[in-house]
DNA sequence: CCCGGGCATGAGAACCATTCTCACACGTCC
DNA sequence: GGACGTGTGAGAATGGTTCTCATGCCCGGG
């Protein structure tokens, strides 16, 4: 009854690939995205195998995701306590940031209604000051 | 410079099946599911026509949208004024409730960080009462 | 160091929600 | 009532994501 135990994943060169670009990058981006930029450097990775990594990143509470508007799903590179995004809608710099009070706000007027098992997703969006003043 | 003048929305049955529709239910759902029911009812409308209606009520303030972890997008008939939602992520009924403290904790968040026209989302799922006593 | 089982990979097909196309229908205004 | 122009609908097109399946390679055991 204790966490599931990790699914050994295996280290291969495409997943490492894919973890350093998340690392080097500091905002929100694309699987298709992430494809584009690891083929660009020359490190051959298969589009199907980015979405399985990414997945498998995601399941392992490495990585963050995030949906667009359109709906795609937009991954970084994220710490594993909870957080919030501060996500700059123009060029996807984020800042992760903490907000003590909405996690008692949600548990109270979750349970004011009478609903349990209570998730709470918060992301607040904006124009960053360098896009803001290349305008 | 006064508000966008409206578009002259033509009053059509398919258009007003889909608003009484959304009138009747109060949970958010799915286009596909909305054009089920209707197709069901004997209203017969296009798929396409639906999503065209949904997108319209959309731009008129008249409905929300929400994305499901999928990436699906779900409507739902809601009030004009600023809220967020309590959803049961079970039946996907919703209530609307406020949130004033949030409001402006992400304007002060934004400004620290030096971010400007500042949106954000907040949404909170969760099992209503009703599902958790079926199971 | 070598083998073998089995997860990982990748190219392309399959999927599926959503949007587009375009000819035709019908609301709206005169 | 009639013309104009928007709305409709069936099906095709789009595009992100997942699936298929034959082949590749990580990794533990010998």
């Amino acid at each position: 009854m204790s966490a599931a135990e990790v699914p050994a994943r295996r280290q291969t060169r495409q997943r490492t690939a894919v973890l350093a670009l998340l690392d080097e990058l500091d905002g929100f981006r694309t699987a298709q995205d992430l494809h584009a930029q690891l083929r660009e450097r020359g490190d051959g990775v298969g589009l199907a195998t980015v979405y399985r990594a990414l997945q498998a990143l995601v399941d392992d509470g490495l990585v963050d995701v995030l949906r667009s508007e359109v709906g795609e799903a937009a991954y970084r590179r994220c710490s594993p306590v909870h957080h919030h995004h501060l996500v700059c809608r123009s060029c996807g710099r984020t800042v992760e940031v903490a907000d003590p009070p909405v996690e008692r706000w949600a548990a109270r007027v979750a349970a004011e209604h009478g609903f349990a098992d209570v998730q709470h997703q918060l992301e607040v969006f904006g124009t960053c000051a360098a896009c803001a003043a290349q305008r």
